[in-house]
RNA sequence: GGGAGCAUAGCUCAGCUGGGAGAGCGUCCGCCUCACACGCGGGAGGUCACGGGUUCGAGCCCCGUUGCGCCCACCA
């Protein structure tokens, strides 16, 4: 029975219906296979209670188009699919949602919120897989993973157990970024620098004289953007090579409204220049200060609560909120006469990421992991292209990190995630770190051992991703066959976050890279350039997008028209014309298999006698396709790729070659030219979809199981090779000029006004047998595809009225006895515009032609191929002139 | 302050190693031609930001200027 495609291109119900079966089938599945080369990626974790938003359709979709055409080029492909606890925005969302309940989490207690935690994972947990699966993503589901299931668990306090043996993780008193919203501390790297207007305040700290009293006429000035922070300064300083300030190093000065003495210090930290070159120095609350305040055995005066409020080291300013006290303290210095000037200042301050809380620097004594060392093989393995970062110019803002790189602060003063596995001895105050609880204080035999409190840093399990999925810590046959992956495909946002520590993560527990190439993606924006951003309401769904339009138009709408690594802008007249491209390939293939006879299948069948030179032509240009697409996703040039194959199939193959064939499908007695063309059809369709199906995985899908029988699916189908046998340089110029002429019968007849409906005759005039011949024989397409009625070849201009309008191609003439219905006018404009032209073509050409250092530095083809084009101007142009002047000279 | 990048048709953007300015949308003209009006054919529209330089030749390479966002950074 002859199979069909539906009428109408219908995405909704077709998506649906093939990925179930994709599934069933398993074709997503992956297996060790010894005898295949693997070919593996690791999903970027989405976050577990996260919903689908445009990026992951950006990023997901990149990866899937990777991994059908590994698939499909026979690789033993893996897509490692998983999601993420995301540790502090998982527990933000539910600590708010609690709050609408008017539950407090710390009332609640950790076991009740952490039961809480987990129930949220299991009711939307299940959210943003449906939604991957919906866009057609090849992920091998049977090994989805989360972050903090049983094996990840393990392999987060494998590792934090052997770097704290190795010495590189360890517990101490640093500054670190504390949000006091969140409670919690930070890393770097979630503190984000927000641009805010504030004020600089120039107040001054007058000096304690000789006999210890406090000066009423010396003082010192400096500037702050904290005055609060005055409450635990410890110092002052100046930069030691400071004229003005040389002698004053050592003296002292007087803390107003704390009356603590201060010291003034020399340190090369001050910049001479800014300000009066006095800084105000507190080691507890500013990073640059406690590094200040090491190197001079300042003491460190935590003034601030954990919920930023001021502690009772702040004095009667106890209990204040920061900038409460902020507001008084600056009053009552003025109220002194401490208070110089009030100066309005733009300045960069820290805030949390997540919540845009102003982050305060605290000294907490925290888990760190110590990076100088681990940092080594990361820098080396992108210096020496083990790790290739696409594109390149990523490599900057990597090594701009790495170069700057401090300790990382893992611990976090919250629930939800990898609680840290070390213990304190409450007897003797040792702290053990072990893989699980230990029994007893190996230091003093105590057996009252509690649990540190915090939690891990997402990112710290996040890093091991590549490997623990895999297996890790055991020495599994999938970690051995499938570590290292191969290609990471994600956003520029988590380079800092994410990448680099995945890769010194993998060198240290691995001995080697995570993968050997990073892909970086731009932002997908709205149709005005902004990010797309729930307070803004401008996000787009891909949910809603896929529903209108079909994930197949939403995949082709994020890879086209933008090179990857720079940002998109988003908008639905975008994924319309997809869906029309969509539409025009399934009419097309329609077309194509309502013209097959009754079981029929020419698909992977020998290539059959009789191909005429547009058969060939259309093969040979395919090939081209073929070629140029590969090399193009072998460079991960997405976009560019698929835009061919999108020009070839609309361009080529649907307005050009569909277009020959007609006559020879429906004509009498060709059944041999009827053949070929159906062998073609079939095989440029089929191959065409392989191109697109990394894609559009849904409608080559169908569209190749509806076309041929022999194969089940196009998905484990072969990738389409270039072959030299498939090479036709001949036909390739014969269709060309055939094109040529049949572009410039339109371009006069609708110069002219001449209606579609009106079929005139041709008559081609060449002194070139072989040009005369490659009419001859494409006569049938030639004429349906001119709108002529018939046409006929000659060397001469013998019976041919003066009066037919002409049309002049390289090597011939073409003319159209059309005199009665034209406007002569038009025809002298035309061919006047056509002279213009052809001048400057020549001028340009006569211009390299005699050019020396051209003739002696170009490639001898390009020399060659320039003086065939000037041969060409030159005779189309006398072409052109004879006729002008033919109708000149008629019209006067 | 440092870094990397972008400025090409009305709009959104392609344009690989320098050698005939492109696409989609929009617009204009003509077509419901028996796969497709989510379509077909044809057209208009660009001193490729500005100023220099290298070159026989530059959108593409070099220097500078302007404009725009981006990343990083402790300038109190």
């Amino acid at each position: 029975m002859k199979k069909e495609l539906a009428k109408a291109y219908d995405p909704k119900g077709l998506e649906d219906r093939i990925y179930k079966t994709w599934e069933e089938r398993k074709y997503f599945h992956a297996e060790v296979d010894e005898n295949r080369k693997p070919f593996t990626v690791v999903i970027p974790p989405p976050n577990v209670t996260g919903i689908l938003h445009m990026g992951h359709a950006f990023d997901e979709t990149v990866q899937d188009i990777l991994v059908r055409w590994k698939r499909m080029q026979g690789y033993n492909t893996l897509w490692q699919p998983g999601t993420d606890h995301a540790s502090i925005s998982t527990e933000v969302r539910i600590t708010n949602e609690l709050k609408e309940e008017g539950i407090d989490k710390h009332a609640l207690g950790r076991e009740k919120f952490l039961e809480r935690a987990w129930e949220w994972k299991r009711k939307y947990g299940g959210t943003i897989v449906s939604q991957l699966k919906k866009l057609g993503s090849s992920c091998d589901w049977d090994r989805e993973r989360f972050t903090m299931d049983e094996g990840c668990n393990r392999a987060v306090t494998e590792v934090f157990v052997r770097m704290h043996e190795k010495g590189y993780i360890y517990k101490g008193s640093r500054i670190i970024n504390w949000c006091p919203v969140c409670n919690t501390s930070l890393s770097d790297a979630e503190v984000e620098y927000e641009e805010q207007n504030g004020h600089l305040w120039h107040i001054r700290y007058p000096f304690i004289e000789e006999d210890g009293s406090v000066s009423t006429t010396r003082f010192i000035e400096f500037a702050t953007t904290r005055p609060e922070t005055m409450l635990g300064d410890t110092a002052v300083a100046v930069n030691p090579n400071d004229e003005r300030y040389r002698e004053l190093v050592g003296k002292k000065l007087m803390l107003p409204l704390m009356n603590r003495e201060l010291p003034i210090v020399a340190d090369d930290y001050v910049d001479m220049e800014f300000g009066t070159g006095v800084v105000k120095i507190t080691p507890a609350h500013d990073p640059n200060d406690f590094e200040v305040g090491k190197r001079h055995h300042l003491p460190e005066i935590n003034i601030m609560n954990d919920d930023a409020t001021i502690n009772e080291n702040g004095g009667k300013f106890a209990g204040m909120d920061r900038y409460a006290c902020r507001e008084q303290i600056v009053r009552e210095l003025d109220e002194l006469g401490l208070l110089v000037r009030v100066e309005n200042y733009t300045h960069n301050v820290g805030t949390h990421d997540r919540c845009h809380t102003t982050v305060e620097p605290l000294i907490k004594k925290q888990w760190f992991v110590r990076m100088d060392e681990l940092i080594k093989p990361a820098v080396r393995a992108v210096k020496e292209g083990e790790i290739k970062l696409v594109p390149a110019g990523a490599e900057k803002r990597y090594f701009n990190w790495t170069d700057n790189i401090r300790d990382w602060c893992i611990s976090r003063q919250l629930w939800w995630g990898h609680r840290i596995p070390a213990w304190t001895c409450e007897d003797c105050g040792e702290i053990i770190v072990d893989r699980t609880q230990p029994s007893a204080c190996p230091k003093c035999k105590g057996s009252h051992l509690t649990q540190d409190e915090d939690v891990l840093d997402t990112w710290f399990s996040s890093a091991l991703w590549p490997f623990e999925t895999l297996g890790w810590p055991d020495e599994t046959p999938d970690l051995k066959y499938f570590f290292p992956t191969d290609v990471l495909v994600t956003g520029w946002d988590i380079i800092f976050f994410w990448v680099i520590r995945m890769i010194f993560s993998s060198y240290e527990q691995m001995g080697t890279y995570p993968f050997h190439t990073v892909i970086f993606h731009g932002l997908v924006r709205d149709a005005q350039g902004r990010k797309m951003s729930k307070s803004l309401g401008n996000g787009i769904d891909p949910l809603e997008i896929i529903d209108l339009y079909g994930a197949d138009a939403l995949r082709l709408t994020l890879v086209t028209g933008n090179d990857m690594g720079s940002d998109m802008r988003f908008y639905r007249e975008r994924v319309e014309n997809s869906r029309n491209f969509a539409n025009k390939i399934w009419n097309a293939s329609r077309f194509i298999m309502m013209n097959l006879h009754e079981n029929e299948d020419w698909y992977g069948a020998p290539m059959p006698d009789g191909l005429e030179p547009a058969d060939k032509w259309i093969l040979s240009r395919f090939n081209s396709t073929v070629r140029e697409v590969t090399d193009n996703m072998d460079r991960y040039e997405l976009g560019i790729a698929v835009q061919k194959v999108y020009d070839f199939i609309w361009e080529e193959f649907c307005d050009w070659y569909i277009e020959m064939v007609k006559p020879r499908l429906y004509g009498e007695h060709m059944e041999e030219s009827r053949r070929a063309a159906m062998w073609c059809l079939t095989t440029v369709l089929a191959g065409s979809m392989k191109l697109l199906h990394p894609y559009m995985p849904f409608i080559t899908e169908e569209i190749f199981c509806t076309l041929q029988s022999a194969e089940e699916s196009i998905m484990i189908s072969d990738w389409p090779v270039y072959r030299d046998e498939w090479n036709f340089e001949k036909e390739e110029k014969e269709i060309d000029t055939i094109q040529t002429a049949v572009r410039g019968i339109r371009n006069v007849r609708n110069a002219m006004n001449v209606a579609p409906s009106k079929k005139v005759s041709v008559i081609i005039v060449s002194e070139d047998k072989k040009t005369l011949d490659i009419f001859t024989t494409g006569k049938l397409f030639f004429e349906s595809l001119a709108g002529a009625s018939d046409s006929r070849c000659q060397t001469d201009r013998t019976g041919i009225d003066d009066s037919a309008v002409s049309v002049s191609l390289p090597g011939a003439t073409l003319y159209l006895p059309l005199a009665e219905l034209v406007d002569v006018q038009a025809e002298i404009d035309r061919l006047t515009k056509e002279l213009k032209r052809l001048d400057a073509e020549l001028a340009r050409s006569e211009k390299m032609l005699t050019n020396e250092r051209f003739l002696a530095g170009a490639k001898p083809e390009k020399v060659e191929e320039e003086r065939e084009k000037k041969r060409k101007y030159e005779q189309t142009h006398a072409q052109v002139e004879e006729q002008l002047a033919r109708l000149t000279g008629k019209k006067a």
